[in-house]
DNA sequence: GGAAGTACCTACATTTTGGTAAGTGTTCAG
DNA sequence: CTGAACACTTACCAAAATGTAGGTACTTCC
């Protein structure tokens, strides 16, 4: 016999109560979706992704990378060496998002020339 | 004879500097990519996108609505009649862009039971 | 006349985000 | 012995994003 589904409420990034809004906020935070999108080269370490990141600061690479950890996009490997060794890889979920990310990220830098580059507006 | 192609540095979003990351930035802006996904229904008026984007309030839509046609990425039509009736749709290029930032929406929307749903931190 | 709808704008206040600088403990290069 | 690299963390502060509330000018509905 087959069991129906369960009655789970379908996701919908409309409504703002549905935790599929996190998990896109933090994909499309700042620096999340450039992690994500940095890992898809392979394993990294800290410093390399910090090094092929511009503009990330440490405390927003660490932040993010925890995040993201906890999201289950990427896993965290510590050596347990020292100094220390600690790397990043993206788990399927992470490669499935990086991948979609990426394109979008992709597509803007191929089409920058048909975009208005405006610097971005405050709300005061 | 055939012009080589001008020497434009090519567009790069892992560089702090890039014009790729501004648009990138608007497009995943807390509402950006929900209004552009909105939109892939047809054009659509300032209080309907209101009402389906759930928690967005109208100064957030408004200015994102602004930001977002500045970038070329939607086109904003005034029928000038009163009351006032305004809509939006997208452009060529938001379009396209509007279709990558669906997929990656609805693969989370699709695969969120395989992800971990913490709350987000803050950084202080 | 009063309330609601339309598409906004503005001022103000708060929340969130992000940067800087300093600190941790160890190892290695010079 | 000094300085740098490693992978972080923490405290503090500034900047950016966002919400709330009120206003505009007009129309339609009751």
């Amino acid at each position: 016999m087959q069991q129906t589904d369960p009655p789970l409420p379908v996701a919908d990034v409309f409504n703002a109560d549905c935790p599929s809004r996190m998990i896109l906020s933090h994909v499309s935070s700042r620096w999340g979706g450039l992690v994500l999108v940095a890992l898809r080269d392979g394993r990294l370490r800290f410093s390399e992704l910090r090094r092929r990141i511009g503009g990330i600061s440490e405390r927003m690479l660490a932040q993010t990378l925890q995040v993201l950890e906890a999201d289950g996009l990427i896993s965290r490997r510590d050596h347990g060496e020292v100094p220390p060794r600690v790397d990043y890889c993206l788990t399927e979920a992470g490669e499935a998002i990086a991948i979609r990310y990426f394109e979008l990220a992709h597509w803007i830098e191929a089409n920058l020339g048909r975009l208005g580059t405006q610097p971005a507006q405050s709300g005061g």
